[in-house]
DNA sequence: ATAGATGCAAACGATTTGCAGTCTG
DNA sequence: CAGACTGCAAATCGTTTGCATCTAT
């Protein structure tokens, strides 16, 4: 069969749906991080017909297969998602006005943490590590003025 | 202008009351993590008056002060709150079943944090970092010793 | 044909806010 | 007494679910 499209090696799913494509298509060309919301309004915008549930629950699948990663910040409500770039486990560092993320990869603290799991006898060991800031497109220049503390 | 007075420290109240005083009461008493209902169902428990709302506006107003610690796991909704310990930076290793905690402190991973930000120019790092796993209480096979090698 | 996928609307659960009444400094 | 604090109810907000319909295989 010639000529076929990147399955994307997704085996989350059993049907091949044209928003299923799209949430992947999108979540490909845009490599920073979304709320599922909006996910869905960019979609809606690239003219695709698409329900909020149905990108709820083809992210959620996504990131269940390990396909995509999962972020929290603690102020912000809802979750934000972006397509994992490797197979390796990474963390990011998110602009917290722009939300431009740059990628992390640091074996040192993979090791901590699961090291520090089998120290205090847990199994399992799970770890999310966020990173924020401001970037350096957002800092706010130094200026004059009503200065403020 | 108006000298505005920079209050950055612990002035989070100005008022003492009866339920503030058994907000940090019952904080201080439980080192675990607690949401707002389950603390607030706690105090009511404990014969205390106090409305759903001034245990979230109370938590707030405290972990605005860095008085206490703030997490949120991925999947489960909401946040979870503990008084901080020290005035140290800290993070935890919680129990995903019985929510049990191990406090972790490590001055190398705020260092890399710092750094990493420094790195990627980015101003004002912040990091958040879950650790989380099933303690040897709620390990579901009740083996002895870690199996992996 | 048939199980899986979709989407709308309603349900949900956590958190916030409007506002009137209460209490502390 | 004034302003801070409280609490109920209603409003938000992100996310999930019920259910009837559609569709890829």
């Amino acid at each position: 069969m010639p000529g076929e499209i990147d399955d994307h090696g997704v085996a989350a799913f059993s049907k091949r749906t044209r928003q299923r494509e799209a949430v992947l298509s999108s979540l490909a060309d845009h490599p920073g991080f979304v709320s599922a919301q909006t996910l869905h309004a960019r979609l809606r915008q690239a003219g695709i017909r698409i329900g909020l549930t149905t990108v709820y629950r083809t992210l959620h699948a996504l990131s269940e297969a390990g396909l995509l990663d999962v972020i929290r910040q603690t102020r912000t409500p809802g979750h934000l998602f972006a397509a994992r770039p490797t197979t390796e486990h990474q963390h990011y560092l998110v602009c917290r006005r722009c939300r431009r993320s740059v990628t992390i990869t640091s074996r040192a603290v993979e090791q901590w943490a699961t090291q520090l799991g089998h120290q205090h006898h847990f199994t399992d060991v799970d770890h999310i590590i966020e990173l924020s800031g401001i970037c350096h497109h957002c800092t706010p220049t130094p200026r004059h003025g009503p200065a403020r503390a």
